[in-house]
DNA sequence: GAGCACTGC
C-alpha cells in the first residue's frame, strides 16, 4: 500500500500545496481522478498539525459511499483507527472524541453550520469534487467564503481547500463577490493510463442503441481481452441492449446466428417505436447544431475533405483497434470470430444492489465482461477491468419548467467534460480505448461543462435553509453561480404561502414588490420547518400534524414521498416466457395490493398517499422482509431508506416537540377514519400550490379535455396518471405530488380534496368576497375572535369556492361586531349579567345610523385606538392600562352601576 | 392507459 502511495504524482506537490495553504485562506487544488488528492491532502494537513488542539480536518464528499470509503482508506493508509479518521453521513457515523479527520457528505456540513455558524471545531475544511457543482457544494462554498473572513477577524483562522477534477474553476476564482482576491490554483498531474479516443465518421441521427450494439459486436469480435463499458441513457435501453447482446453472444454457444440477430432487431424496433419517435423529436430540435453539412461554422481550412483526412490520421493512430472503417454493414459473418462468450450485465441506479454488485465480480472464466450502464457508471460507480468504453454521447436529464414547475425527461448530448469522464473509465487499470458514436465535429459543438445543478432545479428548500441561517437577502448571497431570479422569486412565493416566510406588508407590496419579495424574513413556523430534512411542502405537513395523533402517519407519508420509486420496475421486456409470466403475475399482484392499501371511502380519497402509507405499514409489519418486498413489487432498498428516514424525522419532531413522545412503531395500526380525514387536510395544506380541478362541462370542450384537470399555472389539460388509484375516480379537486410531462401532462401522487377545505386550509390562495350576512357573524370563544362566512375564488383561475367560516376580515366592521359581542357578554362572561341593563341594544353597533349615538362612537374609537378587535388584543391593552375601556363601557350602563363595574375592572382574571 | 437520469440533509 505504501508503495502504491509513493507512485502518486501529488506527493511531489506536497510542499507547494502546504505552502499555499499556509499563505492563503483559500486554495484550489485541481487534479483528475487518479491524482490521489482526496486521500493525500488530508494526510498532509494532519502531518502538518492542522488537527492539533482538539480541532478537526473536515472533508466533504457529494456521496455517502465516498465519505465512508474514503475514511476507511485514509485510516488504513495512515495506520490510524477509525476513531481518529472517521465519517458522518445522514443516518450514521463513527465520529468520536478522538476524531481528527472527518469525512462527511456535504449536506452534513451544511447542517453543522446551522448549529455553529463559525464551525469552530474545524481548522480546515476541504470541499471535494467541487467540479460536480452539486447544490450543497455550491452553497457550502458561498457560506465558507464568509465564515473564513469571520474567523480571520476573530484570529481563529479557518482554511478552505476546494478540490476539483477539472480546471473549470472560474466560477470560484473570477467571482469577486465570492472571493475578493482570487485564490491560488494548484494543478496536480494524474496517474491515469492513456485512453485512445475514436470518433465515428458520421453521427447516427437516431438509433444510437443499434449503433452501440454494432460497435460492441465489433469490439468483442476483433479486439483483445478487456472489459467493455457501454453508456446509454435509461433502464429500458439498457435492458434491450443487454438482451440483444446476450442473444448475439450466448454463453457456451459462440456463433451468433445472423438471422436471429436481424429478427430481434425488427422486434425491438417495433417495440420501441414510440420512444424512438420521441427521441427523434428531441434530436430534430438540436439538428442544426450538429449537422455535418454546416461546415461554414468551422474555421477556414477545415472543410469537408480536410476533415475526412484529419479524421483518417486520427484513426490511423488507433491502428488495428480502429473499427470505424468497417462501418459499411459488413460486420459479423466474415470477420474473425473470437468465439469468446460475452458476460453481459445491466447497471443503473435503481437496479437491486445484489445485481449491481455483479459488475464488481470478475466475469466467469473465459468470458469477456460487458456492462451496459446509465450515467451511474460516469461518477458514482467505478467498474474494475474496463478497457473499452462505448459512448453514445447522450444523457437523460430531468428538466423543470421554471414557471409551471412541470418536469420532463429529455435526452440531450452530454458535455465535453462528461464525455471525457466516460472515456477515462477505460483507463483505470491499463491503457484503453473509447469509441464515441458521434463525430469529432459534433463533439466540438458540445457544451464544455454541464450547467451547475443549482441553475436547473427549484430552490425552495435551499432558500428555506439559508433563511434559517438568517440570510434574508438571498440575491446578495455569494453563490458561485446564482440561480435565476424567477427561481428565487418562485421559491420565496411558495415559502410565503406555506407560512415559512413573512409576507411583505401591503404598503410595500405596492411600492417595491420585487425588492421586498427577495428579502422576506423567516417566521417561527419556517424555523421549525427548516429543522425537518425534507422538502418545504412536506415540512409544512409535519408541522401541522401534531393534532389528533396524526404525526406517525404524516411522518410515514412524508418519508415515503421523499424516497423515490417505492415500487420496483416491472415493465422491462422479459427475457423468456417464464419471466414474462412472472412479470405479468407480479404486475397484477401489485395492482391488487395498491387497491387494497388504498382501502375504501375516505381512506381511498387519500389516494396514492394512502397507498404509500399502506405499503410502508404492511411492509414494516412483515419485518421489512426481502420476501415481502419481492412478492409485492416493493423495492427493498427504498423501504429500508424509508425506515431510516422515519427514524430521523421522528427524532426531529421529538426535539421540536418533546411532549409528542414519538417513536417508530413497526406494528403501526392503520389510521382511524377521522385521522384519515385529518391527513387529507394536512396533505392539502402542504400541497396547496399543486391543486387541480376537474374540468367543468367537458362534453362541450375539445376531445383533448376528456377526463382532464385544470391547474392555475397550466393552459393545457393535465391528467391523473394511470398508475394512480384515483385514475378512474376523477374527484372534483385533487392535490398532486408532481406533474411529469411524457405523452401528456400527468399528475403523480394524487389525493382527493373536498371543495370546502380549500378556503379554510389554503386562505393565502383564495380571494374572499365580503362577509355574508347569512349565516350571521359569530364569536368564537376558543379563538377569542369574530368569525363569519365568506365565499371565495381560487387565485388566477377564479374557481368559485363554497362559503366557509373564517376569521372576520380586519377593518371597522370587525371592531363593530367585536364590540357587539363584548357588550353581549360573549367575550367576557362576567359582563353577561349587565346585559339586561344596557341603555341601547348591542346590535346598535352594527346599524348604519350608529353614529347618531355617542356611546357607539366612543366605544368604537377606543377599540380602534388599541387595535382591539379580538380578545387577545384587549387583554394586551389592559396589561398596559387596567382602566382601558372602562369609561366607554360605562357609557352603555346606568350611572348607578358604574361604581361596581369599576371595582371589578378589567372584567377578567386572564391577565 | 403508462415507460424516470443522478444525488445530498
Amino acid at each position: 500500500m505504501q508503495e502504491e502511495r509513493l507512485k502518486l504524482p501529488i506527493l511531489s506537490e506536497e510542499q507547494v500545496i502546504m505552502e499555499a495553504v499556509a499563505e492563503h485562506p483559500v486554495v484550489i487544488v485541481c487534479g483528475e481522478t487518479g491524482s490521489g488528492k482526496t486521500t493525500q491532502v488530508p494526510q498532509f494537513l494532519y502531518e502538518a498539525g492542522y488537527s492539533s488542539d482538539d480541532s478537526i480536518i473536515g472533508v466533504t464528499e457529494p456521496r455517502r459511499v465516498a465519505a465512508v470509503a474514503m475514511s476507511q482508506r485514509v485510516a488504513k493508509e495512515m495506520n490510524l483507527s477509525q476513531r481518529v479518521v472517521s465519517y458522518q453521513i445522514r443516518y450514521e457515523g463513527n465520529v468520536t472524541e478522538e476524531t481528527r479527520i472527518k469525512f462527511m457528505t456535504d449536506g452534513v456540513l451544511l447542517k453543522e453550520i446551522q448549529r455553529d455558524f463559525l464551525l469552530s471545531q474545524y481548522k480546515v475544511v476541504i470541499i471535494d469534487e467541487a467540479h460536480e457543482r452539486s447544490v450543497y457544494t455550491d452553497i457550502l462554498i458561498g457560506l465558507l467564503s464568509r465564515i473564513v473572513s469571520l474567523r480571520a477577524k476573530r484570529l481563529l483562522p479557518l482554511k478552505l481547500i476546494i478540490m476539483s477534477a477539472t480546471l473549470r474553476v472560474e466560477d470560484f476564482t473570477q467571482n469577486q463577490r465570492l472571493f475578493a482576491t482570487p485564490p491560488p490554483v494548484i494543478k496536480v498531474e494524474s496517474r491515469q493510463f492513456p485512453v485512445t479516443v475514436h470518433f465515428n465518421k458520421r453521427t447516427p441521427l437516431e438509433d444510437y442503441s443499434g449503433e452501440c450494439f454494432r460497435k460492441v459486436c465489433k469490439v468483442h469480435r476483433l479486439l483483445p481481452a478487456g472489459g467493455i463499458l457501454v453508456f446509454l441513457t435509461g433502464q429500458a435501453e439498457v435492458h434491450t441492449l443487454c438482451r440483444r447482446l446476450r442473444r448475439a453472444f450466448p454463453h457456451a454457444r459462440p456463433r451468433p446466428p445472423e438471422n436471429e440477430d436481424q429478427k430481434d432487431s425488427v422486434e425491438e424496433t417495433q417495440k420501441f417505436k414510440k420512444s424512438r419517435a420521441r427521441a427523434r423529436k428531441a434530436q430534430a430540435a438540436t439538428l442544426p447544431q450538429i449537422s455535418l453539412d454546416s461546415y461554414s461554422v468551422l474555421p477556414a481550412g477545415e472543410g469537408d475533405e480536410d476533415r475526412e483526412a484529419e479524421m483518417d490520421d486520427e484513426e490511423a493512430l488507433g491502428s488495428d483497434l480502429d473499427l470505424d472503417l468497417a462501418d459499411d454493414g459488413a460486420d459479423g459473418g466474415e470477420q474473425p470470430d473470437a468465439s469468446l462468450p460475452l458476460h453481459v450485465l445491466p447497471l443503473y441506479s435503481l437496479l437491486a444492489p445484489e445485481k449491481q454488485a455483479q459488475v464488481f465480480q470478475p466475469p466467469p472464466e473465459g468470458t469477456r465482461l460487458c456492462v451496459v450502464a446509465t450515467n451511474v457508471a460516469e461518477t458514482s460507480l467505478t467498474i474494475p477491468g474496463i478497457k473499452y468504453v462505448v459512448d453514445c454521447g447522450k444523457v437523460k436529464k430531468r428538466h423543470y419548467d421554471r414557471v409551471t414547475g412541470v418536469s420532463s425527461f429529455r435526452i440531450t448530448w452530454v458535455s465535453q467534460a462528461s464525455a471525457d469522464q466516460r472515456a477515462g473509465r477505460a483507463g483505470r487499470t491499463e491503457p484503453g480505448h473509447c469509441y464515441r458514436l458521434y463525430s469529432s465535429a459534433v463533439f466540438s459543438d458540445f457544451e464544455q461543462f454541464p450547467p451547475p445543478e443549482i441553475t436547473r432545479r427549484p430552490v425552495e428548500d435551499l432558500i428555506l435553509q439559508m433563511k434559517a441561517l438568517n440570510i434574508e437577502k438571498v440575491v446578495n448571497f455569494p453563490f458561485p453561480t446564482t440561480p435565476s431570479v424567477e427561481a428565487l422569486v418562485a421559491a420565496e412565493e411558495l415559502l410565503i404561502s406555506l407560512g415559512a416566510l413573512q409576507a411583505p406588508q401591503k404598503a410595500e407590496r405596492a411600492k417595491q414588490l420585487q425588492r421586498s419579495r427577495l428579502s422576506c424574513p423567516i417566521t417561527a413556523l419556517g424555523r421549525t420547518m427548516a429543522t425537518f430534512p425534507v422538502a418545504p411542502r412536506y415540512a409544512k405537513m409535519l408541522a401541522l400534524s401534531r393534532q389528533h395523533g396524526c404525526l406517525p402517519y404524516a411522518i410515514t407519508i412524508v418519508a415515503a414521498m421523499t424516497v423515490r420509486e417505492l415500487f420496483a420496475e416491472l415493465d422491462r421486456p422479459a427475457a423468456s416466457d417464464d419471466e414474462l409470466t412472472m412479470l405479468k403475475a407480479r404486475r397484477a399482484r401489485v395492482a391488487h395490493m395498491k387497491r387494497t392499501w388504498a382501502g375504501q371511502g375516505t381512506s381511498r380519497s387519500l389516494g396514492d398517499l394512502m397507498v404509500l402509507l399502506g405499503a410502508v405499514g404492511a411492509c414494516e409489519y412483515s419485518g421489512c422482509s426481502p420476501q415481502f418486498c419481492e412478492t409485492n413489487g416493493l423495492r427493498l432498498k427504498a423501504m429500508l431508506e424509508i425506515r431510516r428516514l422515519r427514524g430521523q424525522l421522528t427524532t426531529a419532531v421529538n426535539s421540536v416537540c418533546p411532549e409528542a413522545g414519538l417513536f417508530v412503531d413497526p406494528k403501526m395500526q392503520p389510521p382511524s377514519e377521522s385521522q384519515v380525514t385529518y391527513l387529507r387536510q394536512i396533505v392539502t395544506a402542504g400541497l396547496g400550490d399543486h391543486l387541480a380541478r376537474r374540468v367543468q362541462s367537458e362534453d362541450l370542450l375539445d376531445d383533448k379535455w376528456r377526463n382532464a384537470y385544470k391547474t392555475p399555472l397550466l393552459d393545457d389539460p393535465v391528467f391523473i396518471h394511470p398508475s394512480s388509484v384515483l385514475f378512474k375516480e376523477l374527484p372534483d379537486f385533487v392535490v398532486y405530488q408532481e406533474i411529469v410531462e411524457t405523452s401528456k401532462l400527468y399528475m403523480k401522487g394524487v389525493s382527493a380534496v373536498e371543495a370546502q377545505w380549500i378556503p379554510a386550509l389554503l386562505p393565502s390562495y383564495c380571494q374572499f368576497d365580503k362577509p355574508l350576512e347569512e349565516p350571521p357573524p359569530s364569536y368564537c370563544p376558543e379563538k377569542g375572535r369574530v368569525l363569519c362566512h365568506r365565499a371565495s375564488v381560487f387565485y388566477r383561475v377564479g374557481w368559485p369556492l363554497p362559503a366557509v367560516q373564517v376569521d372576520f376580515p380586519e377593518g371597522l366592521d370587525c371592531y363593530k361586531h367585536f364590540a357587539r359581542f363584548l357588550l353581549e357578554g360573549q367575550v367576557f362572561p362576567t359582563l353577561a349579567p349587565h346585559r339586561g341593563c344596557l341603555l341601547s341594544s348591542p346590535t346598535t353597533m352594527l346599524k348604519t345610523w350608529a353614529r347618531l349615538q355617542p356611546r357607539t362612537e366612543i366605544l368604537l374609537r377606543a377599540l380602534v385606538a388599541e387595535r382591539a378587535d379580538c380578545r387577545d388584543a384587549l387583554l394586551a391593552a389592559w396589561r398596559k392600562n387596567p382602566k382601558y375601556l372602562l369609561a366607554e363601557y360605562c357609557a352603555w350602563l346606568p350611572q348607578a352601576m358604574h361604581a361596581n363595574i369599576e371595582k371589578a375592572w378589567p372584567p377578567t382574571s386572564d391577565l
